[in-house]
DNA sequence: CGGCTGCTTGATTACGCTCAAGATTAGTGG
DNA sequence: CCACTAATCTTGAGCGTAATCAAGCAGCCG
C-alpha cells in the first residue's frame, strides 16, 4: 500500500518537470518559455508511450485528439494512395512533432510508424490549446512549429521536382547528418533508421536506383556504405553533387 | 476640409465592419468566429491592398510583419533556386492565406507574385497575435489554416512523386475546378491565371509536355482548349485520368 | 509591320523504372 | 547449432516516359 503510493508520487513527480529537465528542451515545444510556464505545459503532457518498431502511433481518419512529440526513436508520416501504394511523406527525429498536418481537419491525414524502438510525449491538443491562450510564447512556438514543417515539405518538394537521382541522395544524406549534428550526434558516420525501400519511397526513386547510388558513391569515395551504416567521407563532394541542380 | 473629413470618415468606415460583409467570411480568418470578436478582427486589417500583375508582394529574405490573404485575383508563391530557377510552390486563390511558411523563421521564404490584377488583406502579425490571444477562436482558425496549408502542399508532393504527367494535369484542372466552384464561380468553364510555363513549373513538368497534355486532351474529347481558357466536356474521364496512378 | 512573348509541334535522347535474378543478412524452428 | 525461409539489398539488361533541342506558329504591343 505505502508501496504503491510511493511508486505513484514518483510517477507523478516524473511527469512533472519532465519538459525543463527534457534533453529535448530546445528543440521542443516548450523552446523560449519561462519556468512557470514550462510547469503549466508540463501538467498537461499525458503521458510518455513506448513505439516499437513498425508499430502504429495512429492510422489515418483516427481521430485527431493528441499530439506527439518524439522523445527518441524515429517515425516515418505514409500517406495511403488509392492504388494500394504507400508514399512517405515525411519523418521525424527525436523533439520533432508529429501529426501537425492533422490539427486542422480533426482526423488523423496519414500514417505514423515507428522505424525503431522509440518512445513519443503525448500532449491532448484540448489541454494545450487552454495552456497555449494562457502561455503566448506556447502558441508562438507552436504556430512557429508548424511553420517550420511546411517549409520542410516546401524544400522537399523542390528537391523532388527540380533535382536529379544523385543530388536527391546527397542532399539527404547531408540534411540526415544536420539533423543528427543538431541533436548531439556525431555526423561522419551514422546508421540510417530508415530502410532502402522506404528511403526510395521517400526520394520518390526506384529502390534499385537508390542502391545504384550508394555504390556510386561508395565507388567514387564519398561515402562509405554497409548496409545502414554511412561514414562521410567527402561531405565537399557531396555538397557539389547536391547544389547540382538538375 | 469638411471635403477630407467625409472621405476619411468613409475610408474608416470602410475599414470597419469589412470583414463581416466581406463575401469571403467563410473561406478565410472570419470563419467561426461570433460578430463581436470579429469587430476586433476588423480593426486590425490594416490596408487593402492593391497588386497588379507581375508585381510582388514579397520577397524572399523580407522582414515577416505580415499576413495577407487575396480578396481577389490570385498569387503565385515561387522559391529561388541556386541555379538561378525558380520553382512555383504554391497559389493562391481567392481568400487563402498567403506566406504562412515565414510565419516561424520571421523572414519570407519565397516570393509571391501576382499573376493578374489582385488585391490582398493586409493584417499586421503582432496585433494579429494579439487580437487572437483575447478570441480563441481566432487562434484556431489560424492553425487550421497553416494546417490545411500543410495538407495541400502533401497532396502536391504526393502528386509530382506518384503521377504520371498525365494524371498530373487532370488532377490539377479538377482542383482547379472545384476551387473555382467553392468560390461560386462556375466549373464547366474557366480561364487559367496561370501560364504554361508557370503551369508546368508548378505540376514538375517541360513546358512541352503540359501543351503536349492539353492538345491530347482536347483530341481525346475531355477538354476544349483555347489557350488560357479551358472548358471541362467530360469530367468523368478526367477523374479516371487523375486517380490513375503511375 | 517587325519584334516579342507565349504556345504548339516534331525528332532525338537520357534518366531512371521495370523486370529478373542473385547475394547477403536476419529471423525461425527443428 | 545449423538448415531453412523470408526479407533486404545489390547488380544487370532493356525499355519507356518525359526532357531536351530545334523550329515554326499565333497573338499582342508599340
Amino acid at each position: 500500500m505505502s508501496n504503491s503510493q510511493t511508486a505513484k508520487a514518483v510517477s507523478l513527480q516524473q511527469l512533472r518537470q519532465n519538459c525543463a529537465n527534457c534533453s529535448l528542451h530546445d528543440l521542443c515545444l516548450p523552446a523560449g518559455i519561462n519556468d512557470q510556464d514550462l510547469d503549466n505545459l508540463d501538467r498537461v503532457v499525458a503521458e510518455r508511450r513506448r513505439v516499437d518498431r513498425g508499430q502504429f502511433l495512429y492510422l489515418p481518419g483516427q481521430p485527431y485528439t493528441s499530439l506527439f512529440v518524439v522523445r527518441f526513436g524515429s517515425f516515418k508520416s505514409v500517406a495511403s494512395l488509392p492504388d494500394g501504394e504507400e508514399q512517405i511523406i515525411g519523418f521525424h527525429l527525436t523533439g520533432e512533432l508529429l501529426g501537425l498536418d492533422s490539427l486542422g481537419p480533426g482526423k488523423h491525414q496519414a500514417a505514423a510508424q515507428a522505424l525503431e524502438t522509440s518512445s513519443v510525449c503525448e500532449v491532448p491538443y484540448d489541454q494545450l490549446e487552454r495552456v497555449a491562450h494562457a502561455v503566448p510564447g506556447l502558441q508562438r512556438q507552436l504556430l512557429n512549429m508548424v511553420s517550420r514543417e511546411l517549409n520542410q515539405e516546401q524544400n522537399h518538394l523542390v528537391l523532388i521536382t527540380r533535382k536529379s537521382a544523385r543530388a536527391r541522395l546527397a542532399t539527404f544524406i547531408l540534411g540526415y547528418a544536420r539533423r543528427l549534428e543538431a541533436r548531439g550526434h556525431r555526423t561522419d558516420e551514422f546508421t540510417l533508421s530508415l530502410s532502402r525501400y522506404d528511403l526510395a519511397n521517400y526520394l520518390g526513386l526506384a529502390v534499385e536506383t537508390v542502391s545504384r547510388l550508394f555504390t556510386s558513391f561508395r565507388d567514387e569515395g564519398m561515402l562509405r556504405v554497409e548496409r545502414r551504416r554511412i561514414g562521410i567521407l567527402d561531405r565537399d563532394a557531396l555538397k557539389r553533387e547536391s547544389d547540382h541542380c538538375d
